[in-house]
DNA sequence: CGACCTACCGGAAACGTTTCCGGAACTGTT
DNA sequence: AACAGTTCCGGAAACGTTTCCGGTAGGTCG
């Protein structure tokens, strides 16, 4: 199959070779059934003899329709959004599609203008927005332009129109706190994302909500704020630890967030899981890389990205869709960083 | 700027608006300079206002170059490929080039068709292939066609004429052990990567010519093979740990296998640095994750991607180039998983 | 004053597809 | 035997650019 062909073939010798004319050709392509079988299968030989492929870009002139999406992502390398891309990639590359990368580096005016590129003069059929920075108003622009495309893991919280994928964050709180509740930690910590983000303010409701529930006071001397990094989260968590009254337990809102956790309790002295159990969210590869490996809570980051894909892949076709906003399940690994609440603490609540 | 502009605009519109023809437009959208001061800022001025970006598809179909550049990556998961992404894609972004990502899976024949299909048709101007699973030959195929692409880290050796980009494994191979050397290890394990690999066939050049150097006789128990995964690094580990004599020090040809030597030390009792000293290959963030933190040495990996990207908009402009082949420097970075040789093995050795 | 340059610009072809429209050859019906 | 309906196919326009080729206007030179 496939000869060398040093030259790459069009579709006019294609149908010289095959004696018909162009227009067959593109049938035959494009799966029209207004073509007889006898013509059909010898187009079909022919382009599989000399290995013909057709031209995207000639094909999105003339049909509108290119093939391509483009995928905006702050930043490819973090595990988090590369686990995203993976997924979205991998069933871009199912549906025949092709996925043109387009990282944004958080930067909000480089985004709009990726977006806006990205619509115009039909350079991609769509496109999936991970993590995006624009608000609800700017997406909305894009959308009545007619442009389709799905949010994954929106930043903030977005119009009911816009179409998105996301995980169950307050499910997953609910979920690590429970469990660390029921291992009878009292003093439970808590060290927030950036204030203001929908992962944030979700995981902040299920964390509160698991609290009351379980009658346990809320102290807003537990609830610490730090930006998702390793760093910022170390420093957060070592404000915590240095509580006259420290927690038994930390609910990390991240897993970076966790491992700066651990980090400080280290630092302290403290032996993690026995003098501090740690749950992080997330689990990107890092959660079980660390020592001792780290109890998490699961987002299904590439199945985010393949759902997104269909999800987008419906838009393209039919022109409405059911359910526009899907969010996916998270449940808690637990693994090594947590553990009963030491005695003295246990024996203080008793 | 950039009017909402429900409908695309289109360079005919843009003329009519400026009162010029569409040849003028696409001078000054090209640069050319055969455009009076006046018209040229004329033009401008009316795209500056109606939000206007070249159709790249239109343009690829007429001008042969669409500006569009193929990555083709193992897996787009793993930090050591995310990371070598992200430098090719912050590169091609700073040349307004646009890359179309395209995962392999590591399977040859999704790679052939995936080169095939980005050759064919004009689809991409050119192509990065980071870890190629293509034959030499095969490669040598797609240069004859005059397709322009350069090779990120090569698998396996190429003809000359490829353009490539890789690390200096042999002289990271040898810091590595002349700093292990230099604590007094004498028995030095190597824990390889597949054979055949240049990545594992420089490094253990770099290995035994150390060893040699030092007057430390090769002792071939002490090399063993995994691949470059965790769980067969731990394997092979757990393997020379359990020798009669087994070796003080480890070198890992890369992180994954460090890491997997780490957890086989801490299984059999082993401390590290204390009682085992190791160091990895590559430095993906994992290294200092862990703990303790690894000593690696440091490949610069984004580094790569835009070095890559650099040599290939070269070939994509010019015909010839100096240079095809490049080789970037790597340095031993220590940080915790090393220390001096125990003292019974520097009093065997005395 | 005529010839020749140069600077600037427009017309039109070309790139490789898709798709609309219409026509030819059959098939079946009356 | 004439007609309508199908089935299959080709011609040609259209998509939005780039670029070749040629033309006009003004300037310079002898």
């Amino acid at each position: 199959m496939t000869v060398p062909s040093g030259k790459r073939m069009t579709i006019r010798e294609i149908a010289d070779l095959a004696g018909v004319s162009i227009a067959t050709v593109s049938r035959v392509l494009n799966g029209r059934d207004d073509v007889a079988v006898d013509t059909r299968e010898a187009v079909r030989r022919v382009i599989r003899e000399h290995g013909y492929t057709a031209n995207r870009h000639a094909r999105g002139l003339s049909a509108g329709r290119t093939g391509f999406v483009g995928v905006l992502v702050p930043l490819v390398f973090p595990a988090y959004f590369a686990e995203i891309l993976a997924g979205a990639a991998e069933a871009l590359y199912e549906q025949e599609m092709r996925v043109v990368l387009s990282p944004t580096r958080h930067e909000h005016a480089r985004e709009v203008s990726l977006l806006d590129r990205l619509m115009h003069g039909g350079a991609t059929d769509g496109a999936l927005i991970v993590l995006p920075n624009e608000s609800s108003e700017e997406l909305e622009r894009a959308l009545d332009a007619g442009y389709p495309f799905v949010v994954v893991d929106p930043l903030m919280p977005l119009d009911d129109r816009i179409p998105s994928v996301s995980a169950a964050h307050q499910s997953g709180a609910d979920q690590a706190m429970r469990y660390l509740l029921s291992l009878g930690h009292r003093r439970i910590g808590a060290i927030t994302g950036p204030p203001g983000w929908v992962a944030t303010e979700d995981r902040r409701r299920g964390y509160r909500a698991a609290l009351a529930a379980a009658n346990v006071a809320f102290d807003p001397a537990l609830e610490v704020e730090a930006d998702f990094e390793i760093p910022d989260g170390e420093a957060a968590a070592r404000g915590l630890l240095g509580m006259p009254d420290p927690p038994t337990a930390v609910f990390a809102f991240n897993d970076n967030i966790a491992i700066g956790t651990m980090r400080a309790a280290r630092e302290q002295g403290l032996r993690v899981p026995e003098d501090l159990s740690i749950v992080g969210f997330d689990d990107v590869e890092h959660a079980s890389i660390v020592t001792p490996r780290l109890t998490t809570v699961r987002q299904p980051l590439a199945e985010m990205g393949r759902t997104a894909v269909s999800l987008l892949i419906r838009l393209l076709e039919q022109q409405s869709v059911e359910t526009l906003s899907i969010q996916l399940a998270t449940r808690l690994v637990i693994r090594e960083s947590t553990a009963p609440a030491p005695a003295r603490a246990l024996a203080a609540t008793a």
